[in-house]
DNA sequence: CCTCGGATTCGCT
DNA sequence: GCGAATCCGAGGC
């Protein structure tokens, strides 16, 4: 058995040794390749809260219940879009989102794509980032990894020993602080920074006086 | 049908 | 460090 058939078997199984065998690995679209450097394991149905699964089957996320090896994009916060590699058996959700890795080929299409990127290390730094980099969007959706489709997900050159991950709760969700899911290539530059969650206050509409903030009173 | 709010990023303070 | 930008899936009525 060869190392991308192994890849294969390892996709295939338990979500989280999923996401860490996929550190190091690398993912290309068009002229860009990239090294997995950040990832984040999410579960199925009831199981994980925080997974965009965990409410049941839906047309959004359809492609997590699929086979292991295919791709789940998402569109988020109206402008950007986030990859996951889908893990599993099929019928099962569960899906290990890419949150950043190091451009290794392609800079310059990966630069001209995030011509804000001040340095080589932000081009795929963040999940929106790194898809940004790679010009992935909604045609990614289900598109088969292993194979030699626009989109191709290879084993990693050298394996990552373990000593060399580190753990940690997973960034923006709002539950389930105590699950360390999230994985990333200890030192690595390319690593996103972590943020704890914060909840994006809505602009208050006048007169509406709902929330906490009208029960500060100006008596002077 | 309508409202809520997000697995984020960027730019300004 | 904080707020804005900007779309659409999901869920409540």
């Amino acid at each position: 058995m060869d190392d991308l058939a192994r890849l294969a078997v390892l996709l295939g199984g338990p979500v989280v040794p999923a996401a860490r065998g996929l550190l190091g690995a690398r993912l290309s679209a068009g002229e860009v390749t990239l090294r997995i450097t950040e990832v984040e394991a999410y579960a199925g149905t009831a199981q994980d809260p925080a997974s965009h699964a965990h409410r049941g089957r839906t047309p959004r996320n359809a492609a997590m219940f699929g086979p292991a090896g295919h791709v789940y994009v998402y569109f988020t916060y109206g402008m950007h879009w986030a990859l996951n590699v889908v893990t599993g058996p099929d019928g099962e959700a569960a899906a290990v989102l890419v949150r950043a890795g190091e451009v290794v080929a392609g800079h310059a299409h990966a630069r001209s794509r995030r011509q804000t990127a001040r340095s080589d290390r932000d081009l795929a730094r963040g999940p929106a980032r790194l898809c940004s980099a790679l010009g992935v969007d909604r045609s990614a959706y289900g598109q088969y990894l292993l194979g030699d489709g626009p989109i191709r997900l290879r084993p990693p050159l050298e394996p990552v020993p373990e000593a060399a991950v580190s753990a940690g709760p997973r960034v923006g969700v709002t539950g389930a602080h105590d699950v360390p899911w999230r994985f990333w290539i200890a030192g690595d530059p390319t690593v996103s920074t972590y943020r704890r969650h914060t909840p994006r206050r809505r602009s208050a509409r006048p007169g509406a006086g709902t929330g906490p903030s009208s029960e500060v009173a100006r008596d002077s």
